[in-house]
DNA sequence: TGGTGACATGTCAAATATGACATAATACCG
DNA sequence: CGGTATTATGTCATATTTGACATGTCACCA
């Protein structure tokens, strides 16, 4: 499979429409990326509101600034697990979290 | 760490109050956990509605029944992005998933 | 110009999640 | 009671995700 190629080449490329429905995503796929792209925009909003580096937020949730910065490029190899420990160890409730993703 | 312990102790012990909030969860640890609970219940509410057994779900998303039978078990060893992903396979929307979480 | 801080990107060993399998339980029905 | 269907639980080899590291890019400023 190079569908993390087709995802990183679609990031970098025109992003014709919005958002990520190009070569053949079947719905659930697309929703699926979707969701990961909404997280990752959230977390970028929510670190920088709480004035934090990448390097700032990395020490709080244990991780590397390079694995925050894939976080907010949507990077294929980050899970929605770390996406969603990382926006709770920013202070983003559920209910917050049930905005961003729907 | 035997967090996974304590946590297939909490499911099969008494259930003291309703959620998982034992032994020293921090706020946010403890959200994620009730959130995939909350993923769990949905999966296992959606499949039958839908009529399928686990072993039906597994052909459907490329699993096993074992592994089904463990995302509806809230098992630590299952990640909220096959929960999700399950769930969209299932015909849940973004925003029942939102509602769910929430 | 160089220096510094913040972010991006590639790689890799170690950690974790996964599907598959075996094997219990459990329930229903003849 | 046996037989069948469904779900539960444990194990394990493989696959994916992870933190760490190196290194690059970009902007700003002295």
């Amino acid at each position: 499979m190079d569908k993390d190629k087709q995802a990183r080449l679609a990031r970098k490329g025109w992003k014709v429409g919005s958002a990520a429905d190009f070569l053949g995503l079947s719905p659930e796929e697309s929703a699926y990326v979707e969701m990961k792209l909404a997280l990752s925009a959230a977390l970028r909003k929510r670190r920088r509101q709480n004035q934090l580096t990448q390097a700032d937020l990395a020490r709080v949730i244990a991780s590397s600034q390079s694995r925050v910065a894939k976080m907010e490029a949507g990077d294929p190899t980050v899970s929605i697990d770390l996406l969603v420990k990382s926006l709770l160890a920013l202070g983003v409730s559920r209910k917050e979290l049930a905005r961003t993703i729907s």
